[in-house]
DNA sequence: CTCCATATCTGAACAATGTAGAGATTATTC
DNA sequence: GAATAATCTCTACATTGTTCAGATATGGAG
């Protein structure tokens, strides 16, 4: 673990995870765009074409922050909603507003993160996205959610269809307009409450 | 359109305007991260230093491109709504419509001047950006659009009280999720949807 | 018209960046 | 222990943002 600047051993031994932990917490402080390869690799104590044997180029390297940083969000949103257990129509409410909670939350503390992840440096092809989305854990917690308020009798089966879509759209684009202090904090609990309203969540 | 590289007279003349439009051309194609102040200057014509006579350094370019780009979108917002005249709740309930595809059509078009917009490179203060979206078209068009439906008995005022957060956080989020490829393009009219069924926003 | 102050632009220079390729060093396999 | 493969270093190059001394043109005063 006390392998920073100087190293002892010619290999490096877990130098992939190393640059990509590395670059993780530059991206942190200094935002994506302000990532410097050289600077990753100095800070793992390591020249710079050393990296070039894991990542063919800088972008695959944002690309790979990127992927830990889904499941990073994806962990903080289960975190959340394990400290909401039981079940029926009012839990149900209660934890999905806590999922959208957690999204925002994650995105304020750590605002280049969210960035990194939404704001086109991880652009992918059209389809490659969707079916991105179609596996990730947190659009999963919001179907299972959603699953789970209908099957409670908390959302009717019209308004359940497609619902996942405008729910993220929601509350991606409040995340995204805080953040960059468009719209004040506030605001986020009004979005929970519209939507809510749209799609008839009640508590019984 | 024959002016580029070469320059007859010594003094550009408009120099300021022409780094600008030059830096939104290059925006448009390769994105504000990839913009370089060389290139732009090369572009016009002129030397990399000169550029330093109207602008400190990189990012207030940048800024200024994002200043004028926020003015290209209230622009085809504008145009969108002229095209649907007349009152009413039925005619302000399309006209609110067309305002939130006009946002998706105008970022869908140009997918880079969107993300310069509210991809976080034109940072401001907390207080400065809520000042100034206040003073934004885009913002008064969408006010008075609302105002429109609630006069027109399409909107109760319980339901009109700061919607636009609301409102302008679903259509942000389906937009930017859209042209990322994390959404389908289908789904923003679904979005308009739950947003008049939240705001029970009707025919009359 | 001439000269000079001022605004505007050039040139060279510097440090930092991404990336490529040849070579050095270590690990692995027989 | 020797050959082979994996891993990393060094050097090099083009490009970037930025600075600053100096060149060039413009406009006004005499």
């Amino acid at each position: 673990m006390a392998v920073q600047k100087v190293r002892e051993t010619y290999h490096h031994g877990d130098l992939e995870s190393a640059l990509l932990h590395a670059a993780k917490k530059k991206v942190r402080t200094g935002g994506a765009e302000h990532l410097s390869l050289r600077a990753v690799a100095a800070e793992v104590g390591v020249s710079p074409s050393a990296a070039y044997h894991y990542y063919p180029d800088k972008d695959w390297l944002i690309r790979g922050v990127g992927r830990q940083l889904s499941e990073d969000l994806a962990d903080f949103q289960e975190k959340a909603l394990s400290k909401i257990p039981g079940k029926g129509a009012k839990v149900s409410r209660i934890r999905f507003r806590a999922l959208g909670s957690a999204y925002l939350d994650w995105a304020a503390k750590e605002p280049n993160y969210f960035r990194l992840i939404y704001g086109g440096y991880c652009s992918t092809d059209e389809g490659e996205a969707s079916e991105l989305r179609d596996n990730s854990r947190s659009w999963k917690m919001l179907q299972s959610c959603l699953d789970d308020l209908f099957r409670t009798g908390g959302l009717n089966l019209g308004l359940r269809l497609n619902s996942e879509m405008f729910i993220w759209s929601a509350v991606h684009g409040a995340t995204a307009l805080i953040i960059e202090g468009h719209l004040p904090r506030e605001t986020f609990e009004s979005v929970l409450d519209g939507l809510e309203r749209s799609l008839g969540i009640r508590n019984k």
